[in-house]
DNA sequence: TATTGTTATACTCTATAACTATA
DNA sequence: TATAGTTATAGAGTATAACAATA
C-alpha cells in the first residue's frame, strides 16, 4: 500500500495521534518490563535527571498527571533505588525528587535502548522527515501541554 | 520561551507523545461531550462512513481495541440511534455496522467542530509546518497500527 | 476446528475527597 | 488561608476468560 496515498485519506487526525501512542507503546514497552510504573517511570526519571522540576508537585504538572498519583510513583521508583527524596530546607513541606548514583547508570542503558526502538518505530521515514516530524512534535508537546492546563 | 530551542532539549520523545495527546483531547473533548464514548465513539462512526470496514471484529482491529469491547460501543451508538447493526447475509455470524441517516448528519455537524477545535491546537504553527506534520504522521498512524498488531 | 459476536469479571490507570504538616 | 505531600476510595477504559451461534 502507498504510504502517501493513505496519508491524504487518513483525515482523523485523533485516530492518527491515538495510533502513534500505541505504535510507540509497543516498541518501547519491552525495554520498561522491569521499570517500575513503566513507560512513565522512565519518563520521570528522565525528568528529574535532565530538567531542574525536583518538587512531586511540579513533576505531576509536568507529566500531565494528578499529583496524587505521584507518591505511588515516586515510592514505587525509590523501592527499586532508582530515586530518592530529599528534604527541601527552604521548604520543609517539600520532597525533592532526585536520581540515585544507580538511577543515573540504569536511566543510561535505558536511554540507549529506547533509542533504538525508536529507530524501529520510524523504520524507513527518510531522515530529514523524521527530524522535522520530531521538532514539530516537541514544538506541539509543549502547547498541548499548556492546552491541557488550561482545562483545569 | 523560545518553541526551537524547547525542541532540541526535548528529546523525551514518548513523553511528547503522551502530551500532544492530551492536548488534542483538551481541545477536542468538549465537541465529543454528547457523543457516546467520546473521542472513539466519533472515530467509530468516522470509519464506518469513511472507510469500507463494516464488521465489529474489523472495525476493533482498526481502531485498536480488543474485540470484545465492540458490542459496548456499537450498543451505545445504536441506542443514541447514531449507527445500526445490519445482518450480513453472505455469513451469518457477522453483523454490519452502518450509519443511520441521523449519524449521518452528526457527523456532518460534529466533523466541522471538530476542525475548528484542531485549529486551536495547531494554534500559529505554519501552514506548511502543519501540512507536513499531518502527513507523517498519517504515515506514522498506518505503521504504528502494524507495529501494534505484531505484539499480539 | 476456527471465527463472530456476546457477556461477566478483573485489572490498570487515573482522579476525587479527605487528611496531616508546614508556610 | 493556602500549599506539599499523603492515603483511601471510586471511576473510566480496557483486557481476559468463557460461552453460543455459525462457518
Amino acid at each position: 500500500m502507498n504510504d502517501r496515498a493513505t496519508a491524504l485519506e487518513a483525515c482523523d487526525l485523533g485516530w492518527s495521534i491515538a495510533m502513534i501512542g500505541r505504535g510507540y507503546a509497543a516498541v518501547v514497552d519491552p525495554v520498561f518490563a522491569d521499570v517500575p510504573r513503566g513507560a512513565r517511570g522512565y519518563q520521570l526519571l528522565h525528568t528529574v535527571i535532565h530538567k531542574s522540576i525536583r518538587s512531586q508537585t511540579a513533576l505531576a504538572d509536568y507529566l500531565g498527571v494528578d499529583r496524587t498519583v505521584m507518591p505511588y510513583f515516586v515510592d514505587d521508583l525509590q523501592a527499586a533505588g532508582l530515586v530518592e527524596r530529599q528534604d527541601d530546607p527552604a521548604d520543609r513541606r517539600r520532597r525533592i525528587v532526585a536520581a540515585t548514583r544507580h538511577g543515573r547508570a540504569r536511566y543510561a542503558e535505558l536511554s540507549e535502548r529506547v533509542l533504538e526502538a525508536e529507530r524501529v518505530f520510524f523504520g524507513d521515514l527518510p531522515d530529514g522527515e523524521r527530524s522535522a516530524f520530531v521538532a514539530t512534535l516537541a514544538t506541539m508537546a509543549h502547547r498541548s501541554r499548556e492546552l491541557a492546563a488550561q482545562r483545569r
